[in-house]
DNA sequence: TGTACATCAGTGAACGCGCGTTCACTGATGTAC
DNA sequence: TGTACATCAGTGAACGCGCGTTCACTGATGTAC
């Protein structure tokens, strides 16, 4: 999962057991949901009793909170990856975020879950808004690159804002359900011909796309 | 919450055990999210011991999957009755039908959660799967209305389909998560104003939409 | 209508389990001198 | 460099709690005659 650690691994105790709790905590999720979670379950994948978690995280919310914040940054730099190698065309730019979007949920469902849908967060948390925020910026920006318009201006700017983002996040959340299993001529595409679906998609909702 | 009792209610030792137990597992639910959800707090909201429900339901899972199903029945009633204050055209239909979805999300958050993003229900229960289906086959009635086209042997109606349910559920799910308060000039209208912007953004998912 | 019996919905005590939390402890690391 | 002490990350036993499950039971309802 995450590969920050082994730098002081052995240099303290644990090393850093931190990192290491957030390492667990993410199989954690992935393994047992977020209904199954338990921070003992946690200590267990890390190889520390189940009481050496206090000394970091106060309880399960403090390790959520910090581990969703952790999966903000990493959904930004999936749809930065996927920015990279698109035309920097604003809206092939605004396509790929949406496909990262949709990249990163389909790669990480329980964290997905975790950051869009779980009451387990403390979202008066400082981190976790501000990358929260971060995310939800970056959609803004590329808003913003279409419709030559400031959405935090321009409430028709905004409306576009919401409808992408509700386009890609409801794509994202029935893929992750498998609700799109139904939909069987889409599951029978290789991976070139349903990104090109979805980002056909994804454009739908900007209403830039309709009047060029 | 569901009204159907008192019918049968002192006819046989509690009446209609498992009616009331589904109308307290509502509750629980609501109150207590999926998350925190047991069985024992359900027989305790009906009045009953904590082991009446093994009478009437084999564990948690069963419960939530019948109360998941009922779910269903009453989306699609939602929709039915948005549908049936709306305009018989094509369009006006679809975007009540996607109204009826936010509607519902909104009044049952904790349920909509459970029908739709849940582990806890077993879905291979036939009852859920066919009033799933039941609910899936009214969005694609309406996109075959608008396009003129069988989505189960046309592709390109079928992609109408993925894009509307994609955008209806996103914004029904975003806004349970409270994400659209972020989104303050859309917060500050009122509800015939809200509405009119909702069926905008529900309508530009189809592209029959940006042809006409 | 009356009696005897069968059925079965709901009871309540008991169980084992995993959970979060507490707390006295151990022992490795860091620091003062 | 060496010793003595302070710090603090991690240990492991113990606790009380709510959970699902089991099971012998009670007693109301239904049925046979």
């Amino acid at each position: 999962m995450r590969k920050t650690k082994t730098q002081t691994r052995t240099a303290y105790h644990h090393g850093d057991l931190r990192a290491a709790l957030l390492d667990a905590a993410e199989i954690e999720l992935t393994k047992k949901g977020v209904e199954a979670f338990s921070l003992r379950g946690v200590a267990k994948r890390a190889g520390v009793s189940h009481a050496a978690p206090a000394h970091h995280f106060s309880d399960a919310r403090g390790l959520l909170t910090a581990l969703a914040a952790i999966g903000y940054e990493r959904f930004i730099e999936t749809q930065k990856r996927r920015q990279h190698d698109a035309s920097p065309d604003p809206k092939a730019q605004l396509a790929a975020l949406g496909l990262g979007y949709v990249d990163f949920a389909m790669a990480n469902p329980a964290l997905f879950r975790l950051m869009f849908s779980s009451e387990k967060t403390n979202k008066t948390n400082e981190a976790l808004a501000t990358a929260s925020s971060a995310a939800f910026d970056k959609l803004v920006v590329e808003i913003q690159n279409i419709t030559k318009s400031d959405p935090y201006t321009d409430p028709i700017a905004m409306t576009d804002v919401m409808a992408v983002w509700a386009i890609v996040h409801g794509l994202a959340d029935l893929m992750i359900a498998g609700r799109t299993r139904r939909i069987t001529f889409l599951e029978n595409l290789n991976k070139e011909e349903r990104e090109a679906i979805l980002s056909d998609i994804i454009l739908r909702a900007s209403t830039v796309q309709a009047s060029e």
